[in-house]
DNA sequence: CATATCTGTAACGATGTTAGTTACATTTGC
DNA sequence: GCAAATGTAACTAACATCGTTACAGATATG
């Protein structure tokens, strides 16, 4: 269960409230679709609403909306919104520093780390939620 | 512990054989630079064996050396030599199909990795391992 | 203002992945 | 034959993610 499928979910959530524009959705109805529990989707949520892509009211008749206009939100957003961790992990114990190799490769991993994220955030900048929504909505992979 | 630090390792495994080119060095050697155990190394030394990317030899005076020239590996080879997962998982538990949102958004999300793997993929192409050794040795992150 | 309905969040448990470790069979040079 | 290596299986420890329960707080509505 280790691999973080945060983005898969917000990219699922935000499509969702796509289809429902300027209505309140409410946790439950998406958890149904995510097939999961309402508490992981206002999680999930909570983070959207920091980084100013959706908005929530408590109380009845309460539920959550897209902040802005699918085409205004992009994946790189989203991607940033839930702070997936990085491509790949730098080494889980410090390396030895006694070594010439041991003492400099952290460094250069981390820029390779950042370089990779960059292009990254690049790619997925490249796509609206409103592509997205419409690639779902005809069911394509294109 | 979940991230997967094995790209990492991978790198600084083939920077200590690059620092010794021609010679076989012993999972030994480069454990204690990675500050880990010799099984580990011989583990990850497996799968870049697949890859082509080193040559180990069992037996006294044994150990592993590199199977081409340092600017003959790229970055990317490592990267599908090791496996690692993707960037976003899927969702752990499958989408209700009777959404529409549900029913299409796999494929959406499943092309999206792919198309975030060739960036990956693209951008690591740029850099050999000649090119990661010689940033080592100068200590630099450019 | 009481109530029903919703979000926000804390706390805990189940599950699965990763890496570390031990142990041992196998290979090979001397 | 022996010493020195790799290859690999099996187990454990640590950890992250997600699911679940429980409850406090907000807010429409009669």
């Amino acid at each position: 269960m280790a691999a973080n499928s945060q983005f898969s979910m917000a990219v699922h959530v935000l499509s969702m409230l796509a289809a429902s524009r300027d209505e309140n959705v409410k946790s439950d109805c998406i958890a149904a679709s995510v097939n999961t529990n309402p508490v992981v989707i206002r999680r999930l949520l909570g983070q959207l609403a920091q980084a100013n892509l959706v908005i929530s009211q408590s109380g009845a008749h309460g539920g959550t909306r897209l902040a802005k206009c699918p085409n205004e939100i992009n994946l790189a957003d989203v991607y940033s919104a839930v702070a997936c961790g990085e491509v790949f992990a730098l080494h889980p114990r410090e390396p030895n520093k006694d070594c010439p190799v041991g003492r400099n490769i952290e460094a250069v991993l981390c820029h390779l780390q950042k370089r990779i994220d960059r292009t990254i955030t690049e790619t997925l900048s490249g796509y609206t939620l409103a592509d997205v929504f419409e690639m779902v909505e005809k069911g394509a992979t294109a």
